[in-house]
RNA sequence: UCCCCGGUAGCUCAAUCGGCAGAGCGGGUGGCUGUUAACCACUAGGUUCGAGGUUCAAGUCCUCGCCGGGGAGCCA
């Protein structure tokens, strides 16, 4: 007989005279004569309780069954004379698959804090929270396709391993087969031309160039997949391998990538709060308890859409003391994308029309000459959500911002020849897969977000 | 990478001015006929992150190192 899942078994309507689950024992509490186990099979964040009576066979194998146990119990499914849960199991037999020992066990029968559970992260699973936490990441991924296919788009496997080595988007992780005791006497392309690719190559920043063209083609793309920094950065926001959310619309320009942007969030979000309420509601009573609230202002503001120069002018006129002070044509601190967004307008805000110098050489040239059709989606908490921009499709303009930065147009001749043939005004944004669901889970670390977070000096698992 | 804070029992933490290293939870043993963060009693458990220094005396003060957290930069 197959195995009934936790999940399907509480939402049994009838009693059932057999029933088997199997899983892992949450926690055993014993009393003269009977004892009562709580399972826990993943399926969702209830347990499910186990009456073990002495006069059962089940009543001699609960020897070495403690917190942490994985065990087949069968049964029948009764309405629970308790209070706190409507069913459980009488069980008739137990099968003990493997014990846990109490005195290593790392998991307790109590609250351990995110920083323990991170140095047991093949364990941390097996938590309230953190089994919650991977059935919404689960969910909302799920989303991810669901949104996009609605809305005829194609999703696209854009490459892990790249060639190119400046997309200006960060560090580059080396790819390489290369022995590490190379001697150092060779110049640099000779080393890479005995390389597994003959030359440079590293992990994807970005699969943003290669969705463009795609976009080109198909009209409307995405891609969903792991993206690598190599870049020394230790904050709560930042790994060094995450997953990112990149549509590229052909056909489309400035507004209407905020359009998507909103549209998408929104998606993400309402999946969420319809698809896990009761994971998302542990976050909402034991992480933040301002989360619901938080919530409902995502899905149901208007983000504020504000110029670049008009954000600036907001925060020079705010009479608030800025550590890094506000001037045209400098970058937004972190300090400041926190004001416009926390306090001033207290919801989302897209900002736009960034100087051209502080953004990428590949967003769009505005008519001002000075300002590229960029857009940043700013949430309160997190931060920057999505960072995207109309693509500058003009062949000689582009072809002049990428010497103007500093590169190769050799380097670039596909990206340039989509500018070539058939060129069309098209956008695109990325949208960091993690933040979004620090932002609705109310979690303030990315390293608890991850199953097994890669960030600088840290490897394990 | 820079700045700030921290590291004491398996976990979360306390230890006043430098003066006998403690609690709760968890573990073990026993009890309890419907528990549910079970309850009650008893009990074991320490290189106070490491190395050096000051002192009659260091968990506490100083130096260096390691590890962790937060903030900043970069960005998703």
């Amino acid at each position: 007989m197959q195995r009934i899942r936790v999940k399907t078994a509480l939402a049994s309507d009838a009693p059932m005279d057999f029933i088997r689950i199997q899983g892992w024992v949450r926690t055993r509490r014993d009393s003269k004569g009977f004892s009562f186990l709580e399972i826990n099979d993943g399926s969702c964040l209830k347990n499910i309780q186990v009456i073990i009576d002495q006069d059962t066979p089940a009543f001699a194998d609960l020897k070495d069954i403690q917190t942490g146990a994985s065990i087949e119990v069968s049964g029948a499914l009764m309405e629970s004379p308790g209070k706190g849960q409507r069913w459980e199991i009488k069980a008739r037999d137990l099968k003990l698959f493997g014990a846990a020992d109490p005195e290593s066990y790392p998991l307790q029968k109590k609250r351990h804090s995110d920083e323990f559970l991170r140095t047991t992260a093949h364990l941390r699973a097996r938590t309230n929270k953190y089994g919650a936490l991977f059935r919404i990441r689960s969910e909302s991924a799920f989303s991810v396709h669901q949104y996009f296919r609605d809305k005829g788009f194609i999703y696209l496997n854009s490459p892990i391993i790249t060639g190119s080595d400046c997309e200006g988007a960060g560090e580059l992780f080396r790819v390489t087969t290369l022995p590490v005791n190379l001697p150092h006497t060779e110049s640099k392309t000779d080393i890479f031309q005995d390389d597994f690719f003959g030359k440079e190559a590293g992990l994807t920043v970005s699969g943003q160039l290669e969705a463009e063209l795609f976009a080109c083609a198909l009209g409307n793309v995405y891609t969903f997949g792991p993206t690598f920094r190599a870049e020394n950065s230790n904050t709560p926001r930042h790994a060094a391998e995450f997953w990112m959310i990149e549509p590229e619309m052909a056909f489309a320009d400035l507004s209407d990538n905020m359009d998507l942007a909103e549209d998408l969030v929104k998606h993400m979000t309402r999946h969420v709060v319809e698809q896990c309420s009761e994971d998302l509601e542990l976050f909402a009573r034991f992480v933040d308890k301002d989360l619901m609230k938080h919530v409902e202002m995502v899905l149901n503001s208007t983000y504020e859409r504000i110029p670049y120069a008009e954000a600036i002018d907001i925060l020079k006129k705010s009479g608030k003391f800025f550590e890094f002070p506000v001037d045209f044509g400098v970058d937004l601190q972190t300090e400041h994308e926190r004001y416009l967004c926390e306090t001033h307008f207290q919801k989302p805000v897209i900002v736009y029309d960034y100087p051209k110098a502080i953004k990428a050489f590949y967003m769009r040239l505005n008519d001002d000459n000075d300002t590229v059709a960029a857009m940043d989606l700013l949430v309160p908490r997190v931060g920057e959500l999505v960072g995207g921009s109309q693509r500058e499709e003009r062949y000689d303009v582009l072809k002049r911002r990428i010497l103007e930065s500093g590169m190769d147009p050799a380097d670039y001749w596909w990206y340039l020849d989509i500018r070539r043939y058939g060129t069309v005004y098209h956008s695109g944004f990325g949208l960091g897969f993690e933040r979004f669901l620090m932002m609705v889970t109310g979690v303030t670390n990315i390293r608890d977000i991850i199953p097994f977070p890669r960030t600088p000096k840290h490897l394990e698992f």
